[in-house]
DNA sequence: TTTATTTAGGACTAAAATAGTACTATATAA
DNA sequence: TTATATAGTACTATTTTAGTCCTAAATAAA
């Protein structure tokens, strides 16, 4: 199925969390508790955005943890996807995908399917984790974040 | 990482061969040569889109074989995908997945990848096999497929 | 300085999904 | 009647993802 890794959509929880937290830090036992989501996996998705994000502090030993050092609005969904699935390549044909194209020479695609991925990578770079917090009208929030910023 | 699967690229290579056979029906032998994917690979994909498309018509026996009923212009990129990868739900906690979402009423997100799920269905939506056989301008593209028809 | 605490990094195992192969049944044209 | 080609399904192998565990390093408090 076209999906993202179950990863991805604890890490935006667990992102979530922290963003309530307004002073000090929250350590990887407390977001368990509060999100639900195992300790072991909590550690392991927290490991990968602090060694991979820019908005993630982190601080060992009592009284630790970790904390968010931008509002929940500045950090996308895209980043976080790219951070735990790698990057976004609907298909092995799309540019700079590591594996060769099986069809090789007579596929006649080869490189097109970059268009769908292009616009997949701009329709996801819409949304923010803050975004996922509140329902808002769709087409609204699609307005303000894309199309004006496209048509003018 | 976030992609469809392999069974729906090549779909896409077997329907753009067929969009170029105007007359007579071509069998999943001629198919798989010209496509370099093996027999089996060609026969099962087609298989499923026979029975679950609208736009492919088959034949039994002699002679018999493929041919679509419709041009590549009128075959959506989002339709093979679901056909071949399941409907288009980016994590398990879209609306109407199957599974209960794993973070169960503790989760602050809930339905609210949906919003995300929907720009990814519209995005995906404005492409059809014949928009993967030429390079265009992808702005040029998109504008005509989408930004008018939403804001008009 | 020592100890308890907490993250960092990596390795390993289990589970799930995908890809690839094969077999039998059915339909069709020659 | 026979050769041909798809339909449907089942099975196996491979790959990917999820989940668990262990040791090292850093930090704060005792």
């Amino acid at each position: 199925m076209f999906k993202v890794n179950k990863m991805t959509d604890y890490a935006v929880v667990c992102i979530s969390i922290l963003s309530k937290q307004l002073d000090g830090f929250l350590n990887a036992q407390e977001i368990s508790s509060k999100s639900g989501i195992s300790l072991f996996t909590v550690q392991k998705i927290l490991k990968i955005l602090a060694s991979k994000s820019d908005f993630l502090v982190t601080l060992r030993g009592s009284n630790g943890g970790y904390k968010l050092s931008k509002p929940a609005s500045e950090i996308l969904i895209i980043q976080i996807i790219e951070m735990l699935d790698g990057p976004i390549k609907i298909t092995s044909c799309v540019e700079g995908a590591d594996e060769v194209c099986n069809c090789s020479d007579l596929c006649l695609l080869q490189g097109n399917w970059n268009k769908v991925n292009q616009a997949l990578i701009k329709s996801l770079g819409n949304f923010s984790v803050e975004d996922l917090l509140h329902t808002e009208d769709l087409f609204a929030l699609e307005k303000k974040n894309n199309y004006q910023q496209i048509l003018n």
